[in-house]
DNA sequence: ACTCAGGTATTAC
DNA sequence: GTAATACCTGAG
């Protein structure tokens, strides 16, 4: 396939670090020249900021521009819902300032369900590492600028693999948890396409829950970056825990704060956009 | 050697 | 329902 590119100016609401380093993907790379690149669904592209410019250049297995406009939510106007944000309290107007630049991506539903299954009780390094594996492992091959890259593998990919396997990439305990679910999903126990047609972001909730490795943390995480795009939950962890208790609640042990008690808040203060609010809080909390 | 990291599943009150 | 505990792995 041959390399596309596509160039937008004076955008608003986009900074490469933020966008990417916010907690929401995996698989994007900073390179030597500050860009990043990155591989989702078939694609690979690379991606630079200059002044008021921002170059996309890439293999898409689709027109360059619809594909980004598509997976960097370029239609949403995030000016309009930062200061709507930014309205409720200092503590959101410091932390969106911080975090100007994020962009809740649109990722693979079926990506984030087995990346965040994978996130559990990890850390980020080892999180890109084993995905990667998984990728190269059991993807397909992308040649883009003369460099191998994959794509993250397909349920149908995954569909044989056994728990050995997932052990020998380092998976740890959440082998069965991969499993599982991927089994789930390739018989249609659960359903993914019908998924994003359920507006019923409670009922599509359910569901996920009931997949292994599937807590709520993870749910949530599900919900909020894939292309679900459920803006109205309030992904919790330890982060999340903190910065709310910090700001809001302030006991002297966060540990002992109910995740009832920070839904509430989340809730009563950002109602729809609790999503976009956990972001810029994480992200501040953080300091990425 | 030991702790910790984007939680979940299991078991026990 | 809510609380305690085990769980792969590898980096610091």
């Amino acid at each position: 396939m041959k390399e596309q590119e596509y160039v937008i100016k004076d955008i608003d609401s986009f900074e490469l670090k933020d966008i990417f380093d916010c907690g929401q993907c995996f698989r994007w790379n900073e390179q030597k020249d500050k860009s990043y690149t990155g591989v989702f669904k078939n694609n690979v592209v690379n991606v630079k900021k200059e002044k008021n410019k921002v170059i996309f250049n890439g293999i898409c297995e689709k027109n360059i521009k619809e594909t980004i406009e598509d997976y960097f939510d370029l239609n949403r106007d995030y000016e309009k819902i930062k200061k709507q944000l930014a309205n409720i309290d200092k503590y959101m107007k410091t932390s969106i300032q911080y975090g100007k630049g994020i962009r809740i991506l649109n990722q693979d539903l079926w990506e984030m369900i087995i990346s965040f299954i994978i996130s559990a009780n990890n850390n980020i390094p080892r999180i890109k590492g084993i995905i990667e594996r998984l990728a190269k492992e059991f993807g397909n091959e992308i040649i883009y600028r003369g460099k191998k890259y994959y794509t993250f593998p397909t349920a149908e990919q995954l569909k044989d693999v056994t728990v050995e396997e997932y052990r020998k990439l380092g998976l740890g305990f959440r082998d069965i948890r991969l499993y599982e679910t991927t089994k789930m999903i390739v018989e249609k126990k659960i359903d993914i396409k019908e998924m994003k047609k359920n507006p019923n972001t409670i009922e599509v909730r359910e569901e996920l829950l009931t997949l292994s490795g599937v807590g709520p943390k993870v749910a949530d995480c599900i919900l909020l970056f894939s292309d679900l795009k459920r803006f109205e939950v309030f992904p919790i962890d330890v982060w999340v825990r903190r910065v709310m208790n910090d700001l809001y609640i302030k006991k002297e042990d966060e540990t002992k704060v109910s995740k009832k008690q920070i839904e509430q808040i989340a809730k009563e203060k950002f109602g729809t956009l609790a999503g976009l609010a956990q972001q810029y809080l994480f992200y501040w909390r953080r300091g990425a």
